[in-house]
DNA sequence: AAGTGGTCTAGACCACGAC
DNA sequence: TCGTGGTCTAGACCACTTA
């Protein structure tokens, strides 16, 4: 019914628009997501200028003005939007820029994109390896256990950015690591191969010296320190399922983050 | 009425609750963000463990499913809980130590308690300066321009953690700098003496060699890097109100973010 | 089958800003 | 005063998990 609504009105959408709503049978909240974000992003509510209000959105797309809201919540968090009571909800050009928002820190792939260029996966090794202290405190093993290790690079156009670590107990794995596709999301990877699904993550950042590999592999002759983001991934179950190292050179890219108020 | 509801079951909570809404009028949301904050905080939801459904809740504080739904969305995108569709809702004992929750990631202060400490502020210098180049350029002004520079340094627990720099054109002022308290948060100071709000703040994140002055200041002996937050304040109608250069000794604090997954 | 969270609606009232 | 976003309600139906 309310996809219905949003299909009636597509031909004064952007194609893509209409296909969504036919091949994946996404939220009604999430589909007016897509329309405001792409109309946004198409200049057709211009930066710095008010868009339609919240009653006009919900006449127009066919739905409650309860499902704009969530939406509209949604935008002004990202900092897309800048809502004000009594007098409307404005485009916030200058958001539009920025590389992570945040929830998609742990992203690696995404956040690249974000900022512009287009990411791609360099495996460089996977392998096992015995769990040192540290990783077998996180992970709830014993020291010496097994552990499947994932030193990957991400390069953001051909240019190595990201030297990603991430190891995950060899028990969870369900297929022999020749069978293992390096290129995948890690998300995907544990999804595919561990049957395990990540619940969230805490990520601590800090700052470092580059080691001499490191610096090499990232082929940064500037730079002498790099962002070290240590990952710890559970699952919604509070199982810890991998402890993430990761190496960002933020010469190359930027790590930003939006935060809008109240 | 919502109000009400509460009120008449202030005698099951903590006396606070009770005085709290009487003496601010927060929102029924707020209200019941801060009961079940506060239940989860004296474990009267033990960690780990399943807390009453949506409805149930509902009931209890007399406040409709969707206001309750509100609330729990807002811990689970804190990782304070976990939802689980079919099942219940759960609490999430990891995450209740983490530091930053990416959404005051610009609040040093709060920051720095959420860490465990007890937080302070020492000013340093309030001065007037030139506006470099790259300044001006931020806050859309000519080099050189006037400009109110604030170096700060935050305390946790006595001991020094963050440098801070941040600069305001002396335009946005409307008291002599001699009257300045220079203990506010940031977000007072530009409420109080220049009329301004933040809207949002852009954040990024940077890994640098610390300088002499800074390692002297920081009494950092040990760790040679330090995280450079460079932030950008803007009002909500988008324009720029201030410039901040933040030295964050990481060997001291934890900067850390919890992700929460859907 | 029962109970949970997930989604959405229609309508109400309030607080605020601009005119 | 009017229109905007802010808040809240009551109730509906769906998807999912568990037993």
């Amino acid at each position: 019914m309310l996809k219905f609504s949003i299909m009636k009105r597509s031909d004064d959408c952007h194609p893509t628009i209409f296909l969504m709503s036919i091949i994946q049978t996404k939220s009604v909240a999430d589909q007016v997501e897509e329309v405001l974000r792409e109309r946004i992003r198409n200049a057709t509510y211009l930066a710095g200028n008010r868009i339609p209000s919240e009653s006009e959105l919900s006449d127009e797309l066919g739905v409650s003005r309860a499902t704009v809201r969530t939406v509209l919540a949604k935008l002004a968090v990202n900092g897309l939007i800048i809502r004000k009571q009594g007098d409307g909800t404005y485009v916030n050009a200058r958001v539009q820029e920025v590389s992570a928002h945040a929830g998609n820190l742990w992203d690696l792939v995404r956040l690249i994109e974000n900022n512009g260029s287009k990411a791609s996966i360099q495996p460089l090794l996977i392998s096992e390896k015995a769990a040192s202290e540290k990783e077998a405190q996180v992970l709830a093993l014993e020291t010496g256990e097994p552990l499947v290790q994932f030193k990957r690079l991400f390069l953001a156009d051909q240019r190595p950015v990201i030297l990603a670590n991430n190891v995950v107990p060899l028990s969870f794995f369900r297929v022999p690591l020749e069978q293992i596709d390096g290129q995948l999301h890690f998300r995907e990877i544990l999804h595919q191969y561990c049957h395990q699904e990540i619940g969230f993550v805490i990520t601590d950042i800090h700052s470092a010296l580059a080691a001499d590999e490191v610096r090499q592999v990232l082929k940064n002759q500037s730079a002498l320190t790099v962002l070290e983001l240590h990952m710890a991934f559970y699952s919604r179950n509070n199982q810890p399922l991998a402890v993430g190292l990761n190496y960002f050179d933020d010469s190359a890219l930027r790590l930003s983050l939006v935060q809008a108020w109240s």
